[in-house]
RNA sequence: CGGGGGAGCUAGGGGGUUGCGGCGUGCCUACGGGCGCGCUGAGGAAAGUCCGCUCUCCAAAGAGCGCGGUGCCAGCUAACGGCUGGGCGGGGCAACCCGACGGACAGUGCAACAGAGAAGCGCAUUGCCUGCCCGUUUCGGCGGGCGGGUGAGGGUGAAACGGUGGUGUAAGAGACCACCAGCGCGGCCAGUAAUGGCGGCGGCUUGGCAAACCCCACCGGGAGCAAGGCCAAAUAGGGCGCAUUGGGGCGGCUCGUCCCGCAAAAAGCGCCGGGUUGGCUGCACGAGGUGCGCCGCGAGGCGCAUCCCAGAAAGAUAACUCCCCACGACAGAAAGCGGCUUAUCGGCCCCCCCGGAGG
RNA sequence: GCGGGUGUAAUUCAGUGGUAGAAUGUCUGCUUGCCAUGCAGAAUGUCACGAGUUCGAAUCUCGUCACCCGCU
C-alpha cells in the first residue's frame, strides 16, 4: 500500500466515524475526514469512488495518494485517523503538488508538527 | 516500387534509492508480531457478461405438457450460439471475404399508398377485336349506345400469375409447338453427407414474408463462490401451517417421488420473525504452459521430457531520479476454465494477389 | 459476482410493421391602459448508436453505449 497494514483503515465502521463526526477540510484536489482515535498511531483510509472513473483511475489515485501519506506521515501528530477523498483535477496534477496539497490541508486540519519542514524527496541521488 | 488480402508475435527498454502483497526459510517474541535472506507479483483483452462447462447446494436429477435456445453437411471439443473442412448463395479483376443457410401444396395470418386487379382463379374504367341499333359518309370508314370476346399492349406498384420465337385467331391467350427457367416423381454416376453431374417421365406455372404465429429436428431441471462447509460471537426462546383431497422440497402445471404429520400437549417438518456482518475454508497443479516426436488437409488427438506461473479482503505494482529510442494505446485479476463481442498509439515476422518498371 | 428494466420534441409520456403524436413549456397575433387568464396560429426530433431481416423498421433480430433498480 505504500503504508504497512497497521497504519491502514480498515473497517467500514471506522471510515463511517470519520465521515460522519470527524472534521473536514475541503480543497481543489482533495478532501480530508479527520477523527481522533485512542491509538499511539495514525491510520489512513482512501475512498475512491466510482465517480472518480475506470479502475485504472481510481488504482492511479489511491497509489498517489498513498504515496504522498508516505511522504508525510513522519511529520504528523499521532493519534488520528485520516479519510482522504481524491477529486478528479487531481490526474492533472505532478506528484509534488498533490503532496503541497495534502500538507496544506493537514495544516489546516491541525495535525502537522509545528515548525517541521517538509523534507526533500526520499530517493537517494545516484 | 505502389496498392491490396490472409495469418501470427509484441505491448517501451535498461539501471539507482525508498516502499507494498504473497510463498518458503532462519532468528527473536512482552504471541499482536518484528528483523534478515531467497523466490514471486495483472491482460491480450484482466472489460462487456453474450454463450458453454467445471465446481457447490437444492434428497435423487425422472417423465409429459409448457417455456427458452439452436437451425446446410461432416467433424473437433468437457461443452457451446465456438472452431475446422466441405457444399450452396452473394461480393471482388484477383488473393480472398461475407451469409440466423430447415419447412410457404399442415394450418392461421400480413402486404400501407398507388392501381382495374395483391394471392382468390380474381379484374374491364385505358387499349385490341367484334355482334346489333342509331347517326354520318368522299362508301374506305368514322362517331355514339347496348352487349360479347380478350389478358397480348399501355399504365400503377417492392411485387401483377413463366420467358423468347413461332403456329393459331375476329383479336388473343400454354390454346398448341420448339428451346429455356421453374415445379413434382423415378433412374444412373461421384460423395460418409450436404450436394453436384447426366438422362427420363408428368402436368402446364401452383409468387413473397416464418429475425409473423407456427411445423419439423436437436439441446436445455433450478440457482449461483455474496454457491457451499466449519468455528466463534450475539439475539430470541416469539408467531403461523400440518386429516379434509394435509404442510413442504418443486423455482409454470401435471404425474411421479422424498421429508414430516395423522390432532390433548410435546416433539418433528416447513415458513415468517429476531441476532451476527468476525475468523478459517472453498482458493489456485489446472480440460495448465513450453519443447520434441508421431497421427490428421485442418480444428485437434496421442506419447515423452520439462516448468510451477498473482491469490488480495478498504482490496497488493507506487514515489523520486538517470540513460536510450520509434516518446509509449486500450486498460487492473477477485472460484476457475473454453469461446464470442467490444476498446486499442504503434512495431516486427511470414505467405499470397493485382498493377508498373527492370533482369 | 448475479438478475432485471429504461432510452421518442426543451420537459413528462403515448405510439409495437405503413405520414412520429399528446400535454406542459417556447414563439407570434388577438383581447387589455398594462400584466395574468382566455382565444387563434406556428416552430420542433439522428425515435441513444451501428449493422441486419423486410417492398417498407421508432416498432422485429443481433451487437454497442449510457442510466436506473434489486439480490449481500
Amino acid at each position: 500500500m505504500g503504508l504497512p497494514r497497521t497504519l491502514r483503515l480498515t473497517r467500514s465502521e471506522d471510515f463511517s466515524r470519520a465521515r460522519q463526526s470527524g472534521q473536514t477540510v475541503r480543497g481543489r484536489l482533495l478532501l480530508l475526514n479527520v477523527v481522533p482515535n485512542q491509538l499511539a498511531h495514525n491510520r489512513y483510509g482512501i475512498v475512491t469512488g466510482k465517480r472518480l472513473g475506470s479502475a485504472v483511475a481510481r488504482n492511479r489515485a489511491r497509489r498517489v495518494v498513498r504515496a504522498a501519506l508516505r511522504r508525510l506521515h513522519a511529520q504528523l501528530r499521532t493519534g488520528w485517523d485520516v479519510v482522504v477523498v481524491p477529486h478528479p483535477p487531481l490526474f492533472e496534477q505532478p506528484f509534488a503538488e498533490v503532496v503541497h496539497a495534502l500538507e496544506r490541508l493537514a495544516r489546516q486540519a491541525g495535525l502537522t508538527l509545528p515548525s517541521t519542514p517538509i523534507p526533500p524527496d526520499e530517493g537517494g541521488r545516484p
